[in-house]
Order: C-alpha cells, then structure tokens, then sequence
DNA sequence: CTCGTAGGTTACTCAACCGTAGGTAGTGGC
DNA sequence: GCCACTACCTACGGTTGAGTAACCTACGAG
C-alpha cells in the first residue's frame, strides 16, 4: 500500500485503490459529513477520477457504508479484546482505555461513527451485547442494588456516551493524554457503578 | 400563535410567521440534518412559498442560526434555573432531570443541537461554565480527592455525554420515563463523583 | 509482436436546490 | 373609497453534485 502523494500518478491494483479510497473517503467525511462530502472531493484527493470510485464502490452511499462497517468492525474488536478478561473493575478501564486510545489514534474514523446518530446509537447498542455477552460485567453490581435487567442498556448508554464526550474533548483540547481521560472516565465510572444506591427514588419536580 | 393545519392559507403576522417557520424548520433540520434539510421542504410544510423564508431569515443558514440560538436559550435556561440552588447532589439530580425533560418534549429541538459537533460541544463548554459559575457544584469533590481544575471539565464533558446519550436512548426506548432515566444518571454521576479516589493511578497497556 | 484485460479518463445528463427579480392580493389608515 | 404597505406568489438563473456512457492506455501472457 504506497499511494504516496509524490505526484507520480500511480497505477494500483483493485485491493490497493479499494484501500486508498476507503482512509481518503473516511477522512472527507469526517471533515464535512455524509451529505456535504463529495465523491468529486474523494476522487480529487485520491488523485483518480470520480468514476473510479463508482467502479470499486457503487457509489457514495456503497463507499460510506463499506467505511463505516469497517470502523465499527476496529472498534469493537478493539473493546471486545479489551474487555475479554479480568476483574469487572479492570474490564470497565480497559473498554475505557481502549476506547480514549481509539479515538485518538484515528479521530476520522471516530468523527464518521460518532455524526450520525443511528450509527452511534447502533453501536451502543452493539457494545451492551458484547458486554453482556463476553461476561456480563456489570450484573454483579446490578444484583447488588437490585436493577432489574431493563436498566443495564441505560447504564450501557451512559458509559459510551461519557467516554464519546470525552474522547471528542480530548481531541479539542491536547491538553490531556487519552490515557489519563481513560482513567478519570473509568473512576467515575466503576465508582458509579460500585455504589449504585439501591432502588435510588424518583425525584420530585 | 395558530397557524392550524385547517388547509385555509390563513395569513400570518410577521411574528407569527417568524415563529411558526421556526417550528418547522426545527422539525426538518431534525430529521435530515442541516445539509440535507431544503428550504423548499420547510416552506412547503409551512404551507408558504419558498420567497417568504428569505424575506425573513436571509436564507438557510440565517434560519437555522436563528433555531440554534433559540434552543441553547432554552436548554441553558433550563438548567440554569435546575442547578441554582440546593446541595451539590439535589442540584446534580435536578440538572438531570431538567435535561431528561427536555429532551423528551423537544425532541427535535434535540436533535438539532446534537446533530452538529461543534454546538454540542459549544454547549458543554457553556454547562460547564454555568455549573462553574452558579455554584460550583463538583468543587467540593474534586477538593477532596485532591483534583486540580484542569479535570473539571472533563468531568462536565463525561456528565453531559451521559445525560446526552441517555437522552436519546430514552427516545428510541419508551420503555423508561424519562424522570426515572434521570434517576439513574443522577445516582451514577452523583456516586461516582463521590467516590473519586485520590489521583487514580494511570493504567498499564 | 499483438491481443486481451484491468485500471483509468473525458465529457456528458439530469436533478436538486439555493437564492432572486419582479409582480400580485389582502388590509389598515384616513 | 383610495392609498400605501405588508404579506405572499410565480418563475427563473446559476451552481453543484450524483451517476453514466464511451473511449483510452499500460502491461503481462503467449
């Protein structure tokens, strides 16, 4: 894979282009989203011709989705290998920790799944099965506090969007490293979670 | 305010006008996202021809700018007034509760702000100025587990990205109201802020 | 050498949509 | 009952961008 931008117009096999087009696609929508990206833009930066694109995608919606499934694929495999074992408590910092290295390391990638909402919500979703799944890491203080099993997607919900907000502020502001907003996240996190009250009363208003 | 859907082309005010196209437009720029919205759709669902959206906005991104303002007026508003008095923790559920509200009677209003990045996080910026400034809510915490400032808004950011995507899980689930959602939020972000360790250890990987 | 094919190009069509020019009808003041 | 003004309309220009048809060219196999 050398798609160097030295000029030279490369000829490169379907697999190598197929790449190309899939990093420089994936960075134009995460710079302007689904619908203000052009195909023109992608082909431009990848120093081909607009039909190509048509030719190994179909089209906009063909690329898009190809980028995406293969975004959501990286994430959760990242997540699933980092919650796979351990302690409850060292599972929920490493999903944390996976998550805030993730986003730093290919904030284009997290740009694209984290824009529009039923990408997001599905992935969610998706990461509360492999929760449940891989080892039902939070049953134990559910059990606990006695919740129901209806509340563990509420929980789910909570930690992916604490860790989405942090890891897009921590893109802003370079002050602090993922790793550290991983360990913030993860002790309010798991410190949440460890001392749920049990059955907390609705409030008043 | 009653531009009904009787099918009579009923003449509006300017005001009533300003505000009714403010409504739909809302919805559209919900549904589709602000590129793909069309000022065509919204002047047709205002029963109105194209023209009279200009006379009054200037134009798409003079409509839409309109909308933003209104909505963050509204949202601060609310949990400005939610989080102005009672104990850290009452002000923690109220601020929470406030927001599970809104979003719930304005879904689309939500929608909007949380559609573009750069509103959502214009908005956490400004929450977190108003926590900071009406009372600072999680000082106290943070004093003790010996936190500088410079984590503050992180714990903002991780607060509103919960509150956030509990919001719109709430909407997509209406299996849960949203005061006993808020609940929930409220009791994980309270306990973990206080249970903060002091200075979490940095993890290995 | 030549021929087939994979990789790529130019040059278009068609539709959507932003924004505007210029004209029309209801309505309140006097 | 006329005047002026406000609200609103039809009809168009110009641009952008998705998608396609038809043609071109490097290059390895035989």
């Amino acid at each position: 894979m050398a798609f160097v931008a030295d000029g030279t117009r490369t000829r490169l096999s379907a697999v190598e282009r197929r790449n190309q087009l899939v990093e420089v696609g994936r960075a134009v929508f995460a710079e302007k989203g689904y619908e203000a990206a052009s195909v023109e833009e992608i082909a431009e930066r990848a120093k081909i011709s607009k039909p190509v694109v048509y030719e190994h995608f179909g089209g906009k919606e063909g690329l898009y989705a190809v980028i995406v499934d293969r975004e959501m694929e990286y994430v959760i495999e990242q997540i699933s290998t980092a919650i796979a074992e351990g302690t409850p408590r060292e599972r929920v910092e490493a999903a944390s920790l996976a998550f805030m290295r993730y986003v730093k390391e290919r904030p284009s990638g997290f740009a694209v799944l984290s824009r529009d909402a039923p990408v997001t919500t599905g992935l969610s979703n998706l990461l509360a099965e492999v929760a449940h799944r891989v080892g039902n890491v939070f049953r134990a203080e559910f059990k606990r506090a006695g919740y129901d099993a209806r509340t563990a997607p509420l929980y789910a919900q909570a930690l992916i969007g604490m860790v989405t907000f942090v890891g897009q502020w921590c893109i802003d502001n370079t002050r602090m490293s993922p790793d550290e907003a991983a360990s913030h996240v993860a002790a309010l996190a798991w410190m949440g979670l460890r001392h749920l009250p049990e059955k907390p009363e609705l409030l008043g208003g």
